[in-house]
DNA sequence: TAGGATCCACTGGTGGATCCGT
DNA sequence: ACGGATCCACCAGTGGATCCTA
């Protein structure tokens, strides 16, 4: 029941095509699944019905969605007018190795090399089941682009190597951002602190702001501010 | 309706006493628990029933299972005449630090200090249910004893240090060996190989052998060959 | 007999994201 | 609007051991 993986770019391009205007709700059913609720509960479920519907390899970490293609699979909830709700999560940061990681092989880089966004139009307050995907986008930054997320990774992890992990706030970054990840208090990773002693830390995710994603899916080119 | 732990080294084994004759169906019944299959399924589960009979801490890795008395229990299944049946599981062994672990600081010593062992007298083919609590026996190793202990323990972590851990069997050590954990092409571990290369290995622990335990039992300070 | 192989329950960490006060 | 907090499913790893052939 579940969909082999596409054997091409274009064939990706064309099933996520043809899952545009369709609900939640018809997709799962299409699927064989239970339509997933959402609010306070399953808030990931949506994107992991969708991998399915494309044919995405099924949970395997620190690999692309569709890794003989290279390609990562996001959706992200957009207002009737096509504009993010939300941030959007794009990976873990490793936070052990803040000084010797550069742009060039961070996992963030690869994540955002070439990206299949999915945009779910969602009414805040609606059953997700009625949720209904919208025009899909295959984007790849360009030069101008990944020259600012690079900045961006770069001032980060600097602020890190300077005063440790607790002193960065969500604040840092003009399209990338680092912002907590899992509950508060109990899951844990370890870290450094100013004085470059271990600490434990919440974990935390580099998400992309969605001012940026926001022009993105007008202008797969856009730079805004 | 599970007990609290045990307020001091007598109490527990005061209850410990208290489980002596007592057949694991009785003591599951006592906690309101099902009463475990064994065989070819849920191998383990007597260990997690006694524990919980005792008031053990649950599933605290790296933590004895009575913290506060430093006290580590072992089931260990017997027959009718009190030989042990099988070799006794004590910990997993850090592949990758061979060469850094010393006795004195090593998993395998702390979790030795300081035993309640608890006989299950077992008729190989009757069901779980039916085995029976033995007489348990709280011990800590002589200094002959642990002297051994340890020359096993350098032997073994001498042979890793040379050969790889690929090299070692289960025939080396007079009372403790090594041998795999877990399901074999399933779960692995990293560590180095002969010439000191990285690779990937199936989980190992260390074991008690039963010549030792069988001595155990019936002399405390015993030192059999 | 015993070395090598295997079994189940449980849980912490990861990947998928959205919630919600200020 | 957005920074910090939080939610669920899933799975590999760990802890509890015993099985099973040669």
């Amino acid at each position: 029941m579940t969909p082999a993986p596409p054997v091409d770019t274009i064939d990706l391009l064309h099933r996520a095509r043809g899952l545009a205007g369709r609900t939640v709700a018809e997709i799962a059913l299409s699927l064989g699944l239970a339509v997933p609720e959402l609010g306070t509960r399953g808030k990931g479920r949506i994107g992991n019905l969708v991998e399915k519907a494309l044919g995405a390899t099924a949970g395997s970490a620190a690999a692309p969605d569709f890794p003989h293609l290279g390609i990562e699979l996001k959706t992200i909830p957009v207002d009737g007018s096509g504009r993010p709700l939300e941030s959007t999560f794009v990976c873990t940061i490793s936070l052990g190795d803040a000084d010797t990681t550069s742009w060039e092989t961070s996992l963030v880089r690869a994540k955002l090399a070439h990206v299949l966004w999915l945009p779910i139009v969602t009414a805040r307050g609606r059953p997700a089941a009625e949720r209904r995907v919208g025009t899909p986008l295959l984007w790849q930054p360009t030069a101008d682009q990944e020259a600012i997320l690079r900045a961006d990774f770069d001032d980060i992890m600097g602020r890190i190597g300077v005063g440790g992990v607790e002193g960065l706030t969500a604040r840092a970054g003009r399209w990338l951002q680092v912002r907590p990840k899992a509950r508060t208090g109990r899951a844990r990773t370890w870290s450094f602190g100013p004085e470059g002693e271990l600490i434990a830390t919440v974990p935390r995710g580099f998400y992309l702001r969605a001012r940026f994603t926001q022009a993105l899916l007008r202008d797969p080119s856009a730079v805004p501010a």
